[in-house]
RNA sequence: GCGCUCUUAGUAUAGUGGUAAGAAUCUCGGGUUUCCAACCCGAGGACCCGGGUUCAAUUCCCGGAGGGCGCACCA
């Protein structure tokens, strides 16, 4: 079979080998919006995630986990409710949906629309006899459009699914900062699923209904953010940044430039959001992304969530779908524990600064990942055709199998028996060990190729002499020759 | 949500108003095989869903679901 190197060739890499499956329930025709993951992009999505946890754990920040469904008064506080549900109008004629906020600025340019209330969006649209810009009807009246999924909990009682994670983290502050001892910043994550009723899901996995977030959180002093001790570590450190004034002067290429420099022409305001410029960058980084597809964006104002004072897409260039962002860094000031405490009827404020008499509500950046994306992006970068032969070149940690065992032949006994201590060996060291003796061994290689396996040993008929297996390299298909009894610790080396 | 368009084994496809929907790859069993999708034998697996027209629908018509593209939307 030819094989090309197009993107429907990895489209269906994707399904022919168990990474993402969907829209499910595939069998009931599917949902829009909902995928699932086979055991291969399950397996490396945890490990993505272990390598995170583990390196999360070394940059200092604890795990929470809260709860996905939230009461109404928490969306209230936290702007959601306001936010994320938008005002529409559907022409009663062709069912033509509206956004109405940006329809009336459209058509009536002079007035100001931003911060109307619905009733009086609907009095414009009576009073300029507005209608239909396809079939002329009249519109009549406004409808909402929710992007939070609702639902009800016990009796009739109005709750949320998440549209994000970092609000729940949040609502454990004062939890948190009693943990903490009050050593600032408190740095904390929270891994989990979160929803989001999109109007019109696209693009696979990269805008799901429901989806997994990676959300950091740093809370943290004003006096802090500007005098951040981590920050002199990664001051050096080069970035691509496109700020929001290139943008504006349609430049799309990033300026190279040190986190330092960054700060010097203002194009960050604090320190410490450099910092976490940078720990999303390394994290990005780490899991062998190439240089050339990363950039940071930044947001121009208004563009901006809600909270947000300063926002960054990391964004990677893909070949299907452009500039994808996998990680937003944002800060959010004190603007959710201020919201919080007011509607908690809490007090958030701590002493955080150098003068012991001033309390504060704490500032609140965070880096937020969506693992989907990250997966998506990073099988699509990973996946390669050399020669008419697919190699995904995912790092040797991250890939599904670590290892796949095959006896050159299959109709020796002593060659099968060997290989499958070879195996078991490896497993009981716990390394993701696959055996295969179906096909050739050429078709064995090339089905551990797909799936992006670094090493394959093979058990030959010398290995029954000299007690030796080749080892072969999945991107040059090199072998050597290695003893059997450090097959274990030359793989852990190898990939540590 | 609107418009256009598409939907046949796991994957990518051929084809048809009427016997057994065809080949590839794939999967399983067997044979062969001393290292990169080799070969031989045998088997398995599909017309997205609902309704209509018709003696007969996978095929034509209508609706729905899902995908792609464009518009809108995208905290």
């Amino acid at each position: 079979m030819e094989i090309e190197d197009k993107i429907e060739t990895f489209n269906s890499l994707l399904r022919r080998r168990g990474f993402i499956w969907g829209p499910s329930p595939e069998i009931y025709g599917g949902f829009a919006g909902f995928y699932s993951y086979g055991p291969a992009g399950m397996a490396l999505k945890n490990n993505v995630l272990s390598l995170y946890r583990r390196e999360l754990r070394a940059f200092g920040f604890g795990e929470v986990e809260c709860p996905t469904i939230m009461p109404e008064i928490v969306w209230k506080a936290s702007g959601h409710l306001e936010r994320f549900i938008d005002p529409v109008m559907r022409c009663e004629e062709c069912n033509t949906l509206y956004r109405v906020d940006q329809f009336l600025q459209e058509n009536l340019p002079d007035l100001m629309i931003d911060g109307l209330s619905f009733e009086q969006m609907e009095d414009l649209i009576k009073k300029n006899n507005l209608q239909c810009p396809k079939c002329d009807t009249l519109f009549k009246e406004i409808e909402e459009y929710n992007l939070m999924l609702k639902t009800q909990v016990g009796n009739n009682v109005t709750a949320y699914l998440r549209p994000e994670t970092a609000t729940t983290t949040y609502l454990l502050f004062n939890r948190l900062d009693q943990d903490a001892r009050r050593q600032y910043p408190i740095k904390i994550f929270q891994y989990g699923k979160a929803y989001r009723n999109e109007i019109s899901p696209r693009q696979q996995v990269l805008r799901m209904r429901a989806f997994d977030q990676l959300e950091l959180q740093l809370f943290i002093g004003r006096e802090q953010e500007m005098d951040f001790e981590e920050f002199e570590n990664v001051k050096n450190k080069k970035l691509p940044l496109l700020d929001w004034k290139l943008q504006e002067q349609n430049i799309n290429k990033p300026s190279i430039i040190s986190l330092e420099q960054a700060l010097n022409e203002k194009i960050i305001k604090k320190p410490a959001y450099g910092y976490c410029l940078y720990l999303g960058y390394y994290l990005i980084k780490i899991l062998g992304y190439p240089e050339d597809v990363i950039r940071f964006r930044q947001h121009s104002p208004n563009e901006r969530a809600h909270y947000a004072d300063d926002a960054w897409d990391l964004e990677i260039n893909t070949k299907q779908f452009n500039w994808v962002e996998i990680c937003g860094i944002h800060d959010r000031t004190d603007y959710d524990l201020k919201r919080h405490g007011d509607f908690s009827k809490q007090n958030f404020e701590a002493f955080m600064g150098s003068d012991p008499k001033l309390k504060e509500i704490p500032q609140i950046l965070e880096i937020a990942f969506g693992p989907d994306r990250i997966i998506y992006t990073l099988l699509e970068a990973a996946f390669n055709v050399e020669d008419g032969r697919i190699n995904l070149k995912l790092p040797p940690t991250l890939a599904p199998n670590t290892v796949a065992v095959f006896p050159l032949v299959r109709n020796k006994e002593n060659i099968r028996n060997l290989a499958m201590k070879v195996h078991k060996n490896l497993l009981e060291s716990r390394i993701s060990s696959f055996y295969d003796e179906s096909g050739s061994i050429g078709k064995r290689y090339r089905r551990q190729d797909e799936l992006g396996t670094p090493f394959c040993i093979t058990i030959d008929y010398e290995s029954l002499e000299n007690n030796t297996v080749t080892l072969r390299d999945r991107d040059t298909m090199d072998q050597i020759r290695i003893k059997i009894h450090e097959v274990s610790e030359l793989i852990i080396k190898k990939i540590f």
